[in-house]
RNA sequence: UGGGGGAUCGUCCAAUGGCAGGACUACGGACUCUGACUCCGUCAAUCCAGGUUCAAAUCCUGGUCCCUCAGCCA
C-alpha cells in the first residue's frame, strides 16, 4: 500500500466525497471503480485516474473496485486484462476480491433492456447507420423521429429476442433508447444502447450477439456494484444526463453519482491510444514497453518506480481545467524517490584514458567508496585502483572556458574516493588533434580523497580503473517529441513529424565499476554525477550488460555550458 | 450560429465574501569528496469591462478566449 497516503489532500471531488460523508449520504459509504477498457496499456493517465480512485477509497475508509468494461469485443482482449491488472498491482493498488467484468452484467444489462422496452422507453430501429446519422440532425439542428420509433411494445419485444437470437445481421437493426430527437445534448437523441455484433467475446465466447453500449452499460454496472462516485474524464460531461435517465428510468438499486476531471496532459509525449499505437506499429518505438513510451510498463522499463507515478500523481492534482503538467514534475518525482533509495556507484559513459605516471606498473590496491553518502546505513564498498583509468571525457578540456573547474592542463582535481591527480601532459590524435591520452601525476598523501596539509580542488570527478572496469551498453532516452503539444495544433504538422530523432542514444563503450557485473535486472544505481540507471529487464545479461538511463542528476554545469553555446 | 464545461505566477494545484498561498521550473546565494542532495533567497498570477459590498479570484450583468459533443467506440 502507498505509504503517503496519510496527507490530508483536497481537491473538489474528495470535498464532494467529503460532504456527501458528512450529510450521510449512501449511508456514509464510498464506493468507486476504475473502469478501463481492456483494449490497450495503461499509461500515466492512468496512473492519475488508478491513484484517484483507488485513493480516495483508501482515505475515505471505502472500497474500489477494477472493473473492465468490456463490451466492445470486436477491439477487446484477453492479453490487455492480464496487462492491465499486472500494472495496476505494480502500481500498488490491490482490488481484493472486487474483480469484475461488465460482461458479468450481461443478463442483467439484458432484463433492464426488457424493461426499458416495456416501459415504452426503447424500441428496436431499423434505420442503417447512415439514416441513423442522417435522422439524428446537427449540433444546431434538431433531429427527426425514426419511422422505427413508435413500434408496439409487443413488437420491439420480439424484435429484440430475435436480435439476441441471432436471426438477424450486424446493423439491421439496433435498440434505441426513447428520449427527444431533439435534445440539444445530442446524447440524448435517442442514443443507440445494443447493437449486433457477431463477434467471439474475451469472455463470453460465442455466447452473445449482441452487446450494450458504453452508456446503457456504464451506468448500470456502477449501480449494479453499488458504487457511490463514479469518477471519469471530462469528455463524459455531456453523457451526465444520459447516464441519469437510464438510472431514473429503471429499477435499479442505487444512483451513483458521475463527476468528471481534466484527464492527465504531459509535455513532449502523447497519451492518446491512437497515437501510441502508431507509434507502436510503425517501429518508431520498440514495442508497448519502450522506455521513451509514457505507458507503465514503458517507465517502468525505464527505471520509474511506482511510488514515483504516485507522487507524481498526487502533485498534478485534480480539477476540470485542461492543462499540461510540465515533464520536469516527473522527473523531480523521479529524481527525488531515487535520491533517497538508490545505492552510489561510479561509471564512465564517454571513456577517456588517463595515465598516472608516478604511479606503478602493475601495482593495484582497493580503496573504499561510500554507498550512499547520505545514508551511512548503505555501508561501503571497494572499488580497486590502478595506473590506467577511465574518466568521463566531459571532465577534461584542454582549453576551458572561465567556469570550468574540472581536469585541465596544470590543474589538480579530486578522484573520487581515491587521490588528487594532476594532468601533466595529454597526448592527441596526429590527424584528429583530439586528446586520446592525458598524463596526469597522483599525490600518495591524498589517498582516500583528502590532503593532509588542507589544500582544496574544486573538482570530484568519478572514475574507473581500466583493467577492472566491466564494459556495457547504456542506452540514453531523452523526450520523444521535441515539441510540447505533439500534433496539439490541428492546422500544425502532424505527430510523427515532431519526433525527437535523438530520443534514444546508445553508448556501447561504457566502463562500470567492477561490482556492477554481477546487478539483477531492473535493479537501481545512481551513477555518480551522471544520473540514476537501471538494469534493462529484457536485454541485459551476464556478461553483456545493458543499462537504462532513468533520468539525469541535475546539472547546473551543462545549464552554463548550453548558455555559452547560444 | 445549439448544448455542456473551463479561464489564478512560465507550469500544475489552493484560497468556498476577509492578508492571493504551495509545489515544479527559472534565477541568485550558502554548503559540498557528486557542478547532485540539502538549506536560504529572488522573480512571478486572479481573462476583460461594468456593478453589489466596509471588503470580490469568489456574488451579479455584459463580453472575450479555450476545451468538448453530430460512433451501431469507450
Amino acid at each position: 500500500m502507498p505509504s503517503d497516503e496519510n496527507s490530508t489532500r483536497s481537491d473538489f471531488i474528495r470535498n464532494i466525497v467529503e460532504d456527501d460523508i458528512k450529510t450521510n449520504k449512501n449511508n456514509g459509504l464510498v464506493s468507486t471503480r476504475f473502469p478501463p477498457e481492456p483494449n490497450g496499456y495503461l499509461h500515466i493517465g492512468h496512473a492519475k485516474s488508478i491513484c484517484l480512485n483507488f485513493g480516495i477509497a483508501t482515505e475515505k475508509k471505502g472500497t474500489c473496485n477494477l472493473r473492465f468494461d468490456d463490451t466492445n469485443p470486436v477491439k477487446e482482449d484477453a492479453e490487455y486484462v492480464k496487462s492491465i491488472k499486472s500494472d495496476i498491482k505494480w502500481l500498488g493498488f490491490d482490488w481484493k476480491d472486487r474483480l469484475h467484468y461488465t460482461s458479468d452484467y450481461f443478463e442483467s444489462l439484458y432484463n433492464y433492456a426488457v424493461e426499458l422496452i416495456k416501459k415504452e422507453k426503447a424500441y428496436v430501429c431499423s434505420l442503417g447507420p447512415d439514416d441513423i446519422r442522417e435522422y439524428r440532425g446537427t449540433l444546431t439542428e434538431p433531429g427527426k423521429d425514426s419511422p422505427y420509433r413508435n413500434r408496439l411494445v409487443g413488437e420491439n419485444l420480439d424484435l429484440f429476442v430475435r436480435m439476441r437470437a441471432g436471426e438477424f445481421e450486424e446493423g439491421e437493426h439496433v435498440l434505441r433508447a426513447k428520449i427527444d430527437m431533439s435534445s440539444p445534448n445530442m446524447n440524448m437523441r435517442d442514443p443507440a444502447i445494443y447493437r449486433i455484433r457477431k463477434a467471439y467475446h474475451h469472455k463470453t465466447g460465442n455466447d452473445w450477439c449482441i452487446y450494450p453500449m458504453y452508456d446503457f452499460s456504464h451506468c448500470l454496472s456502477d449501480s449494479i456494484e453499488g458504487i457511490t462516485h463514479s469518477i471519469c474524464t471530462l469528455e463524459f460531461e455531456d453523457h451526465r444526463p444520459l447516464y441519469d435517465w437510464i438510472l431514473d428510468e429503471l429499477n435499479t438499486k442505487c444512483h451513483p453519482r458521475q463527476i468528471e476531471f481534466a484527464r492527465l496532459n504531459l509535455s513532449y509525449t502523447v497519451m492518446s491510444k491512437r497515437k501510441l499505437l502508431k507509434l507502436v506499429e510503425s517501429n518508431i518505438v520498440n514495442g508497448w514497453d519502450d522506455p521513451r513510451l509514457p505507458t507503465i510498463s514503458g517507465m517502468r522499463r525505464r527505471g520509474y518506480t511506482s511510488g514515483s507515478i504516485r507522487n507524481f500523481c498526487e502533485r498534478v492534482g485534480v480539477a476540470k481545467r485542461d492543462s499540461m503538467v510540465d515533464l520536469a514534475l516527473l522527473e523531480y518525482s523521479i529524481r527525488d524517490d531515487l535520491n533517497t533509495s538508490t545505492p552510489r556507484r561510479l561509471s564512465v559513459l564517454n571513456p577517456l584514458k588517463i595515465i598516472i605516471d608516478n604511479y606503478p606498473e602493475g601495482q593495484e590496491e582497493e580503496l573504499e567508496a561510500l554507498n550512499h553518502p547520505g545514508d551511512p546505513e548503505m555501508g561501503t564498498r571497494k572499488i580497486p585502483f590502478s595506473r590506467e583509468l577511465y574518466i568521463e571525457k566531459d571532465d577534461f578540456m584542454e582549453d576551458p572556458p572561465k567556469k570550468f573547474f574540472r581536469l585541465t592542463p596544470g590543474r589538480e582535481v579530486r578522484l573520487r574516493f581515491a587521490y588528487y591527480i594532476k594532468c601533466e601532459s595529454v597526448i592527441k590524435d596526429e590527424k584528429t588533434g583530439e586528446v586520446v591520452e592525458v598524463h596526469c601525476t597522483y599525490d600518495p598523501e591524498t589517498k582516500g580523497g583528502s590532503s593532509p596539509d588542507g589544500r582544496k580542488v574544486k573538482a570530484t570527478m568519478h572514475w574507473v580503473s581500466a583493467a577492472h572496469s566491466v564494459k556495457a551498453e547504456v542506452r540514453l532516452y531523452d523526450r520523444l517529441f521535441n515539441v510540447e503539444n505533439p500534433g496539439g495544433d490541428k492546422n500544425g504538422p502532424d505527430f510523427m513529424e515532431s519526433i525527437n530523432p535523438e530520443s534514444l542514444k546508445v553508448l556501447t563503450d561504457c566502463h562500470l565499476e567492477p561490482g556492477l557485473a554481477d546487478s539483477s535486472p531492473e535493479s537501481m544505481y545512481q551513477f555518480e554525477r551522471l544520473g540514476y540507471f537501471c538494469v534493462d529487464s529484457k536485454d541485459s545479461m551476464p556478461g553483456s550488460l545493458v543499462f537504462n538511463r532513468t533520468v539525469s542528476l541535475r546539472d547546473s554545469w551543462a545549464k552554463v555550458a548550453n548558455k555559452r553555446k547560444k
